[in-house]
DNA sequence: TGACGTCAAGATCCG
DNA sequence: CGGATCTTGACGTCA
């Protein structure tokens, strides 16, 4: 089984991705856009490794209007090389990766410059994969489409539309239930029909469910079949829905015994698992990190990345934690993370604010100069005003780290927004 | 015609 | 000027 997260990496330094808007799209532009992401996804890549996580959605947004008006350039030719290493280090980690082009990609639509478009998108998708030397295990996720009225004709559109897609595109295609139109047995009638494989998305069937009395390890097992040789593991996508936002919204994070209970559904079963959540690879590596037992070190370095947000909520809970951890003794992951999870729904409290952000100030205490202790300090008494100030002390700090290069309060959780919950 | 979702670019505002 | 915050862009469908 692998776990993993799409698109964009929480807290891993030089990997965003950039882009333009169309009217600064210049040939040149674009190109050099697309090679500064290819840089940002290798130290993805290698991020990734570092940390045994083997599942992993490219963005779609790597090669810039990559349908469009990148469609012709010659990135795959100028960047060859780069590609090829990128493509070596994921199939030589035993890595899979996949694309989603969005909802905006409509193969069925009974607009045919749209469907074109679509058809455009695909191969834009594949040429990514292929460039990179990869095979059909590696695949591209699309959603069926749009209904207009008549879903029947609709599929059988997508279905006409499928036949003509070229080779390369439809020996990685796999489909999707979409929250809205496509149930789960809407289209595993259609996929069969194609013979494409099809991937249970847990979330979009809890807002457009199939049918009554089926749960989600039903639907998981009904996908299995439509998962042949050359297709890789069979996959899923795991999310849960957001505590305040609308039915379908992904969660900030994965709660971990929500998803060990998920899991346990699961036994006998080999499934790759994609979660769509806000905080990416943080709730990747606490998933991987709980289904089966790794190095004692893994725990470790984690509490080093949670250990500011736990502190500047709870210095009781900082202080279960450091005793937890404190000897190599057994393997506390569950543990762990609950107790994180408990720290992170608290508010922050000011006075522990202090603590936290002095304890990361200790990184810098031999090397700042006159005017950033003067900034730190002013920032610092300013904390009792309120939550923007607490920000522009993070962002200060995170500053700092970044100049003069302390990797370890780069990798901290800290400093990024899916933990930065309220100031009491 | 606007909402939907997503992210970063671009624009604007502030001290 | 740098930094923080707000708005726009790019896509197609559907109410």
């Amino acid at each position: 089984m692998k776990i993993g997260y799409a698109c964009l990496a929480v807290a891993v330094p030089g990997s965003a991705l950039k882009s333009c808007t169309l009217k600064n799209a210049s040939k040149e532009h674009l190109l050099s856009l697309i090679g500064h992401n290819l840089d940002s996804l290798e130290n993805i890549i290698d991020y990734n490794i570092q940390n045994g996580i083997a599942l992993f959605r490219i963005s779609s947004g790597l090669i810039p209007f990559g349908s469009g008006a990148a469609a012709d350039l010659p990135w795959q030719d100028r960047y060859a090389e780069k590609l090829a290493a990128i493509g070596k280090k994921i199939a030589g980690a035993g890595m899979r990766v996949s694309m989603h082009p969005g909802q905006y990609t409509v193969l069925n639509s009974p607009d045919t410059a749209v469907a074109e478009r679509a058809v455009k998108d695909l191969a834009y998708h594949a040429k990514v994969l292929d460039g990179l030397g990869l095979g059909s295990e590696h695949k591209l996720v699309l959603h069926l489409g749009g209904v207009y009225g008549d879903k029947k004709q609709a599929q059988s559109r997508f279905l006409a539309r499928c036949q003509e897609l070229e080779v390369a595109v439809r020996k990685r295609l796999v489909l999707e239930n979409d929250g809205v139109s496509y149930t789960i047995e809407d289209v595993l009638e259609t996929a069969s029909q194609a013979a494409i494989p099809v991937v249970y998305d847990n979330l979009h069937n809890a807002t457009n469910p199939a049918k009554a009395g089926m749960i989600d390890v039903d639907w998981i097992r009904q996908c299995a079949a439509t998962w042949k040789k050359g297709d890789g593991r069979q996959k899923i996508h795991y999310s849960e829905q957001h505590h305040s936002k609308k039915p379908g919204a992904h969660s900030d994070s994965i709660n971990i015994e929500r998803f060990l209970e998920f899991c346990g559904q699961l036994t006998g079963m080999d499934l790759d698992i994609m979660l769509e959540v806000k905080d990416k690879n943080i709730s990747a590596l606490k998933c991987i990190n709980c289904v089966s037992r790794r190095e004692f070190s893994r725990l470790e370095t984690e509490w080093t990345r949670y250990s500011y947000s736990v502190l500047e909520r709870s210095s009781d809970i900082y202080d279960s934690l450091r005793q937890m951890l404190r000897v190599n003794n057994g393997y506390p992951a569950r543990e762990m993370y609950s107790l994180i999870e408990e720290a992170l729904s608290l508010p922050v409290v000011a006075g522990n604010a202090v603590h936290a952000a002095q304890r990361v100030w200790g990184y810098f205490e031999d090397k700042a100069s006159a005017a950033e202790r003067k900034r730190f300090r002013q920032l610092l008494g300013n904390l009792h005003s309120g939550e923007a100030c607490l920000k522009s002390l993070k962002n200060n700090l995170l500053r700092l780290a970044a100049k003069y290069r302390v990797d370890n309060l780069l990798s901290s959780y800290y400093f990024y927004k899916w933990q930065a919950a309220g100031l009491e």
